[in-house]
RNA sequence: GGGCGAAUAGCUCAGCGGAAGAGCGCGCGCCUUACAAGCGCGAGGUCCCAGGUUCGAACCCUGGUUCGCCCA
């Protein structure tokens, strides 16, 4: 008992193994375990090197999909890892109000109730969308526990809490104090639904089948202008004609006078460089109210803002007789009438991008409104310096040029938004109309005193909210000890859909107002999709609840299969498949698990696991003892590799081929015989290889699957000193004294043989209840020596009764009516009389040295080549000519065995 | 109009300069006392096309083709 100190209560009996793995019972244990004993609380002042992951927020609009599953999963492995390292980690979760959707699916449950949030009021209306809030922000924090999520749950933040809408308030003042917040007239994207501004980013842009009208404006003084355009309801805004300088077509127009159709407006004609000569007539109308690039061509040329298309998508009075028209019905009335009076030209069918609301698939309007505006570029340099020289990377790499891309080209940041769920801006307005804007509600106007103030009715963009959240989670604006250790945070996982959206805006934020980067990397994974390749969504039908799979199938099995096979910025395929094969995985493992227990029940570790390093290599470990730790010393060590190269999936891959083909195949079945028999002192080395093997394989495992390495971690045999959960155990350091090349190159040698001897068996369908008699003749005294200390595991592995061993001598014929094969060491025969089949003998035969001879041609080819022994390395060199030489000796021992058949 | 990604076994995908890989599926044989969610064996590939670089290319370069995505 005394050296099972450190036992938790938690701690299952060893002996009690169903023989499938009770996930259930596993996840309900290990949950509670961890957070009643606070294994994921972060402290400052440990003084160890600390690693910090902020979660990206999940919306509050609804529980989890299995993109959060994987976003989540990829941070919980990594910060699992790291903690094992002895890293203080600090996993910090929360969620997103997301204005725009949290308000729009509140409107619709209250559309159901056949009320709207006019009748409601503001503040009911809010006190609505807190319940909701709720309600979802709780499912979505149970959504993470149940995948196993290892947050500090104590420093759960919202982006609409009271910290965080302090320091939204602190940043919007400073920004607008340094100028780089602005209110103004300018072009933006309304979506007339959702009445409200969206940034460019939130507008979707699709392709649709449209068409091109060219319409024939009159121009004073003789003569018409013809232009075109997709949209001709916004002709009712025009406030001028542009033309290219440099269009000989139009030189003589320049300067001249068009008048609108239906209304007579006087529009000018300009030339501008910036229209396109070859689209369409080459001659443009120019809309500056209602089209962001028409907005800035008529400020450069002093053309009026005409605003015909109002917030709800209705034509103002600007529109004449077409006032309080719908802007589509607008469209259709007005192209009859165009046609009717002889100024519709032609209509040509024409495909062309139609922007979408992001949230709700409206038609976005772009209309000129006042709003407030972030000045990005002063923000964009740092963000784009930062990259490019290093404190952020960004993995994987190519997603620098995108990021790069946007940040060069980008505009300035409407940030306000017409609607009521959100922060609300901080900015005041006296009835002089002059502006406050400060971060608390001011007593007096700061220009002329008055107190008679009111504020912006508008709230800002969720993004800019987030925008803070590395630092506003750590504490900012207060300076706490959270911030001066974690910040800046070490890694940021999330999807590359929202690149633009969030980690740039994070990058401009965490630079400004902590002179920092928020994060050291940005890791980019991608998107889940269907089995067809269709991006899963709620609405096409197609999308899979993470939890209904963690019901069925266990969260480690979800965490599995969303793991493996994905590769770091790549979107990827999930079905059932994947799940299927992660829970066979589990299962397999559990069972290994099992096997292990059940033969441990009289063992108590004494030698050197990994975690006391240092110790020497106990006596007595057979090859199959040195080779399978030599193996896992291996696994471990490229684990450790990809993790820290972000390479999740192949990390998994490594784990699942080393504990299936290996541990599981070859080793478990070799330590069989000692631990079924054998002997007292056999049975206790073999007992400690399978311990130590199984104890750091539930290490490795533990970041990927944290409830089955925990649970079985717990079953096994323990030592002093332990730690109580798996989650606080040291990570496999790389052990150079378990690599032993030695004994992987005979263990190559033993599989090889093996291999051979169950193919023959296979050839005639020999069953493994059927022990055979197998010659063994082996072609170098190494072999021979190899295999005469391995006789038992080949026979074992092979099914052999009865094994002779012998060094192949020149002219020695071959046993009787025996199957043949030949492996680089060793020829190996299968004596069946009466089974042998001359001709497939012969065939097969044929078959294998026809292989044999072909890597000899290739090889005697290339090594043949002076260029290639003057330039290839040496070591590539000496390898060749080892496949050389042992496919030679298999080609000359192929067409003996042959020509014996024969004859 | 720019940019990015994908193209490898029937399917889904790894590999990204030194002898073509996995899972699933398929075929044959096995209830071999951890596991039939399993075990053994096997079949299956001009690594999209055309050039180039290299002693050597699935991998690097150039130019295409087909799909997908992002930005304007």
């Amino acid at each position: 008992m005394s050296s099972r100190a450190a036992r938790s209560p938690d701690r299952p009996d060893p002996a009690d193994l169903p023989p499938t793995y009770d996930f259930r019972a596993a996840e309900e244990r290990w949950t509670r375990h961890w957070l009643e004993s606070d294994t994921f609380r972060a402290d400052p002042e440990s003084g160890r090197e600390p690693y910090c992951i902020v979660i990206p927020p999940p919306n509050v609009t609804g529980s989890l999909h299995m993109g959060h599953a994987l976003d989540n999963t990829i941070q919980d492995v990594l910060i699992r890892w790291r903690r094992m390292q002895g890293y203080e980690t600090l996993w910090l979760p929360g969620t997103d109000h997301a204005g725009i959707a949290t308000q729009y699916v509140v409107e619709k449950r209250l559309a159901e109730e056949g009320l709207n949030r006019q009748e409601l009021g503001r503040e009911r209306f809010l006190e609505r969308v807190w319940a909701w809030k709720d309600e979802y922000e709780a499912t979505i924090l149970g959504q993470l526990k149940r995948l196993g999520a290892s947050c500090d749950w104590s420093r759960t933040a919202f982006t609409l809490d009271e910290p965080r809408s302090r320091a939204v308030r602190e940043v919007f003042v400073h920004l607008y104090r340094r100028g780089l917040i602005y209110r103004g007239e300018y072009i933006v994207n309304w979506c007339p639904r959702c009445r409200t501004t969206l940034a460019d980013l939130e507008v979707e842009h699709e392709e649709h089948d449209g068409k091109l009208y060219t319409v024939r404006y009159p121009v004073e003084g003789g003569g018409s202008i013809s232009v075109a355009t997709t949209r001709p309801e916004t002709m009712l805004g025009d406030t001028g004609v542009a033309v290219h300088p440099d269009d000989p077509r139009y030189r003589d127009q320049v300067g001249r006078t068009a008048l609108l159709p239906v209304l007579g407006r006087r529009l000018p004609i300009v030339a501008d460089p910036w229209v396109d000569r070859e689209f369409g007539t080459g001659a443009v109308k120019v809309t500056p109210a209602h089209d962001p690039d028409d907005f800035e061509l008529g400020r450069r040329h002093g053309l009026g803002l005409v605003k015909a298309i109002d917030e709800d998508a209705r034509m103002t009075a600007e529109a004449g007789p077409y006032a309080g028209l719908d802007r589509h019905a607008c469209r259709e009335a007005l192209v009859r009438q165009l046609q009717a009076e002889g100024h519709l030209e032609k209509v040509e069918p024409h495909r062309h991008a139609v922007g979408h609301c992001y949230r709700c698939e409206t038609v976005v309007e772009p209309l000129v409104s006042r709003q407030w505006f972030v000045k990005t570029r002063p923000l964009a340099e740092p963000a784009m310096a930062a990259v490019r020289d290093g404190r952020t990377r960004i993995v994987p790499e190519r997603f620098e040029k995108v990021y790069f891309h946007w940040l060069e080209n980008i505009r300035d940041w409407p940030v306000s938004r017409q609607l009521w769920w959100g922060h609300r801006i901080p900015a005041w307005t006296c009835q002089a109309g002059h502006l406050t804007v400060d971060t608390e509600a001011p007593a007096a106007c700061a220009e002329c005193g008055s107190g008679d103030l009111v504020q912006d009715p508008d709230v800002l963009d969720t993004w800019f909210s987030s925008a803070l959240w590395p630092f506003s989670t750590l504490g900012w604006p207060e300076r706490t000890r959270d911030l001066e250790v974690f910040y800046p945070t070490s890694v940021l996982v999330t999807g590359y859909d929202i690149l633009f959206f969030w980690v740039a805006r994070m990058m401009f934020m965490g630079l400004e107002f902590m002179r920092e980067v928020p994060f050291r990397t940005v890791f980019l994974h991608g998107l889940i999709r269907d089995a067809e390749g269709r991006k899963m969504s709620k609405s096409r039908g197609n999308a899979m609840d993470p939890l209904e799979i963690i019901e069925a199938v266990g969260a480690d099995t979800l965490r599995w299969s969303l793991i493996t096979g994905n590769t770091p910025g790549n979107d990827m395929r999930y079905s059932s498949e994947k799940i299927e094969g992660a829970r066979n995985f589990a299962n397999k493992i559990w069972n290994a698990a099992r096997f292990t227990l059940q033969n441990l029940a009289d063992f108590e570790p004494s030698g050197p696991g990994e975690a006391a390093a240092g110790e020497a290599r106990p006596d007595g470990l057979e090859l199959a003892d040195r080779w399978i730790l030599s193996r896992y010393r291996r696994a471990a060590g490229e684990v450790t590799r990809l993790l820290d190269r972000f390479e999740l999936g192949e990390a998994a891959r490594v784990l699942y081929d080393f504990v299936w083909s290996e541990l599981c195949d070859w080793y478990i079945e070799l330590a069989k015989a000692r631990l079924y028999g054998d002997g007292p002192a056999a049975r206790r080395v073999a007992q400690q290889t399978l311990w130590q093997v199984m104890e750091g394989t539930m290490r490795l495992l533990h970041p990927f699957m944290p409830f089955l390495s925990e649970d079985v971690w717990q079953r096994l045999p323990r030592r002093r000193g332990d730690r109580e959960t798996l989650a606080l155990a040291p990570w496999p350091a790389p052990d150079a004294a378990l690599a032993d090349a030695e004994a992987e190159s005979r263990m190559e040698l033993v599989m090889a043989v093996t291999r051979a001897l169950r193919n023959l068996r296979s050839e005639v369908n020999l069953p493994p209840t059927r022990r055979a008699y197998a010659v063994l003749r082996a072609t170098s005294p190494e072999a021979l020596a190899v295999l005469d200390g391995a006789r038992d595991y080949v026979a074992r592995l092979a099914a052999a009764g009865r094994l002779d061993l012998s060094a192949a001598r020149p002219g020695q014929g071959p046993p009787p009516q025996a199957l043949a094969a030949v492996v680089p060491g060793c020829e190996i025969y299968l004596p069946l009389a009466g089974l042998v089949d001359l001709d497939r003998e012969i065939a097969r035969l044929e078959k294998d040295l026809a292989a044999a001879a072909t890597t000899l041609a290739r090889a005697r080819q290339r090594l043949g080549d002076p260029m290639f022994r003057s330039r290839a390395p040496e070591e590539v060199v000496r390898r060749e000519e080892q496949k050389a030489a042992e496919a030679e000796e298999l080609v000359q021992r192929l067409k003996a065995r042959l020509a014996g058949l024969r004859d």
